[in-house]
DNA sequence: TAGATTGTTAATCGATTAACAATC
DNA sequence: TAGATTGTTAATCGATTAACAATC
């Protein structure tokens, strides 16, 4: 089965998919199952097969699928057979880190530019080796460009109107550190990452 | 009503509305709605009321919800009407600006020891003042404090053995920023957090 | 061939929404 | 009182699971 509009809660899956199909070909094998896939991941097979058939076909009755194979087709269905360039704002600890990630380049993104307003980090260096860029210098620059992914690593009281800008300059995808709900028309996608958020849900359980 | 097993997916939001709610006690508001909350984050009104209906009565009708009233039920709720002490481990980059992010101390947690395997980095101190450790003492120094949170920063080739590590010391809630799935028992709770499992959710839509 | 595992269907389970009586 | 908004019920919608024919 094609089309039909794929849920967003299986499209997030997918990622996951494809890093334990990584970790699988990083330990040499070729071959895997949506049992041993489940089992590794916690989810059931059932939902795994039900989930790629949403795509097309990947397997072998009685085999499994090809580890490489599936890795291939998930990369071009999440379109990340390609390195997105992406625009990283705010060059604080976060910032740093982020710039210097080693996970980002075979996963499908390369921090393109940065940029932060503090005065003093302007037109300094970045781990990595980029320079930051003056944010008052953020909307024309992404425009130009064409930038279509941004990463929002500044504070709460900023996050807003950097997402803003970036908007307005055509970011239609955001990562967002900041701990605030960011307002963003329904043509702009959202994810946000807020450790203590993550953490708060963690508590619930704890007594 | 109480009880009768909350579903994970609703604790998963208390902590948006939590947020969403010190958010506008900041701007000075003393009373919402279940309809002001939702179109701030997204979310049916419908759906805020029913999640806080499975802890109890929280508003008035006619009126809406005393916001510093449902922060503290929320607090309680998610246990983080206290303080957390929280396991660090890696001080790469990201544990770095863990260790200083200002944003945990008023939503419950506390970045109590760090530790790190790198000769170089042991014994001397994070951003925040505090003194990396050597990861070699981590499962006796965990034992012994009682803490029950972790937060995993080292690269995905030490994360599991760091992670069986804090759980053998008593563990029972992992944040995990290493890019694999960890394998815990089920007592073990595990948030996971991997920037570019998020961004390719994000490209899937994008062309 | 015998054994294994897929892709898919139908059944089950669970979550969201709509609607409204209660009531502030 | 009139208007507003809650808490809750029932209906709808959607996602997960179980089961199995197809087939490698």
């Amino acid at each position: 089965m094609e089309d039909k509009q794929v849920p967003n809660i299986v499209v997030g899956r997918l990622p996951i998919y494809l890093r334990a199909l990584s970790f699988l070909k990083a330990d040499n094998r070729e071959i895997t199952s949506s049992q041993e896939l489940g089992d590794r991941l916690g989810i059931s097979s059932a939902q795994i097969r039900k989930d790629l058939s949403h795509f097309g076909e990947f397997g072998k009755q009685g085999t499994g699928y090809e580890i490489r194979f599936l890795e291939n087709n998930l990369k071009e269905i999440l379109h990340v057979d390609r390195v997105w360039d992406v625009v990283l704002v705010g060059a604080g600890d976060l910032g740093n880190a982020l710039a210097s990630y080693k996970g980002f380049a075979d996963r499908g993104f390369r921090v393109a530019a940065a940029f932060d307003s503090a005065p003093h980090k302007i037109n300094s260096q970045l781990p990595g080796g980029l320079m930051i860029q003056d944010v008052a210098n953020l909307e024309a620059q992404v425009q130009e460009a064409g930038w279509k992914i941004g990463i929002i690593a500044v504070p709460a009281d900023a996050a807003q109107s950097v997402a803003n800008a970036l908007i307005n300059a055509g970011v239609t995808a955001l990562l967002n550190y900041a701990p605030i709900s960011l307002i963003t028309p329904s043509t702009v996608r959202v994810e946000q990452i807020d450790p203590a958020v993550h953490l708060q849900h963690l508590t619930y359980y704890l007594g």
